[in-house]
DNA sequence: TTAAAAGAGTCAAATAAGATGAATCTTTTT
DNA sequence: AAAAAGATTCATCTTATTTGACTCTTTTAA
């Protein structure tokens, strides 16, 4: 049992965009920090534009930010949204093939145990995540809140020694 | 987010065996049941034996039976023991490659998303999927408890009309 | 008004996990 | 001994996921 790389990638750049609320940030940025491809990240990037997480502005100047607070998004709603199946097991869906289907248990306490999973997450937002000390940042290679634009060149100098 | 169908068929088999107390059950029957392939099924069957879920014997009228009482037997357990992976993302392993690990917030809101998934299933007992009524036998084609062995032969045309 | 920055979209390919089944071996009972 | 039944090994098929190249569109700043 997994949750996809694509929801993965999508809680981490949330995470990011919160904590770098004073500016925009540049999916380029997101993609040499995290070491990743920058079609593959703007894929991600683009979904969560489209479900309403992040607000993203084109042409020069433009970028990418959060677009509510931290504390308005949950866990479980980006999961819910982002990933893109919930169905445990095949007989989740229209039609299932197993002859125990009509009688069947499991089902139901499958998508119980399903909901606890989504409730636990529900619980917990992007503002819990990124919290309000500076260890993130630390980490990130960012200035703490509140100061001066990222240095590119460097951050694209730390993804050049992995080369990708 | 699913989890395999090996893990599926193992619940699966597990409640058919739970299904039929009274005598043991050959792979081929369940296979056939169940319309996938015998070498495909023993697999499963083989791990829940390993596991001690199941209680297989060899040789003429060997069989399966439940090696405990389906009262004793949690979902949580199965899943657990069953499921190849519960590593939700690829940072629940040994060694993570991001670059946000060491401070890393979202691994443990999942952990927790998880265990809440698993003490849901720890909840339910393959006794509460089986039930005391006789639906479950209907539906398999078995006869209801306490009576004659299954007449294979029937089993078999049932398999033959879909044809695997 | 033009060039550059940046996001959006399309397409195809590479991976890897999972599912499948054939063939053979081993054990046990009649 | 023979048949029944589970155990093991091996190879292949399938599919979801991951990946990234290439091109298009929008928008801002000079």
């Amino acid at each position: 049992m997994n949750i996809t790389q694509h929801t993965d990638y999508a809680l981490r750049v949330l995470m990011y965009l919160g904590a770098c609320p004073e500016r925009r940030v540049t999916i380029k940025e997101v993609a040499e920090r995290f070491d990743i491809s920058r079609s593959h990240l703007m894929k991600i990037v683009t979904e969560l534009v489209a479900k309403g997480f992040v607000d993203g502005a084109r042409g020069k100047g433009g970028g990418l930010r959060l677009a509510r607070a931290p504390s308005e998004i949950g866990l479980g709603d980006v999961v819910r949204q982002v990933e893109p199946s919930l169905a445990l097991v095949e007989c989740f869906g229209t039609q299932s093939h197993c002859v125990l289907d009509p009688v069947c248990r499991l089902k139901g306490a499958l998508d119980g145990a399903l909901q606890a999973f989504l409730a636990a997450l529900d619980r917990v937002s992007l503002a819990d995540l990124v919290g309000s000390d500076a260890r993130l940042h630390a980490v990130l290679g960012l200035e703490p809140p509140g100061r001066q634009p990222l240095p590119v060149t460097i951050l694209r100098q730390v993804a050049r020694t992995k080369g990708r």
